[in-house]
DNA sequence: CCCTGATTCGC
DNA sequence: GCGAATCAGG
């Protein structure tokens, strides 16, 4: 697969539109995530900070928020230091692993697997 | 464990 | 030049 210049369009243009590499190699298709940022690089793009950002804004508030975001209030809410993780969290979780696996914390581990089970068993 | 993009390396 | 692999960061 050579990339046509309606692929190198629908590239740069999802790119553009603050979709994520994996996003445009989905939807592009027959390429890999690695083939898109590739390309993207080659083009001469990489307009796209990646979220690791080394240190750049500072204060990633509640407006900096998303779904990708760790939303985990570090510090105190009525101090200048409280932050949101912000780092990218996990499939689902609004935390990342490491505040997930806090949030995760079970509590006392009683039995809770009940919960659709036996609900439409009668009728019978 | 997941995600992301950046860069490097082999074809 | 292409894409995979690896790297860097959270």
């Amino acid at each position: 697969m050579s990339w046509t210049d309606e692929r190198i369009q629908q590239l740069k243009d999802l790119w553009s539109q603050g979709l994520s590499a994996s996003e445009i190699a989905d939807t592009l298709g027959d390429i890999s995530r690695n083939a898109v940022i590739g390309k993207a690089h080659r083009l001469g793009l990489s307009g796209r900070p990646s979220p690791i950002k080394k240190k750049p804004t500072r204060g990633a508030t509640i407006l900096a928020l998303t779904e990708r975001m760790c939303k985990w209030p570090v510090g105190d809410p009525k101090h200048q230091d409280f932050h949101f993780c912000g780092k990218p969290s996990l499939a689902g979780l609004p935390y990342c692993a490491e505040h997930a696996a806090m949030a995760y914390q079970p509590t006392g581990s009683s039995k809770k697997r009940e919960e659709e089970r036996d609900r439409n068993v009668g009728a019978a």
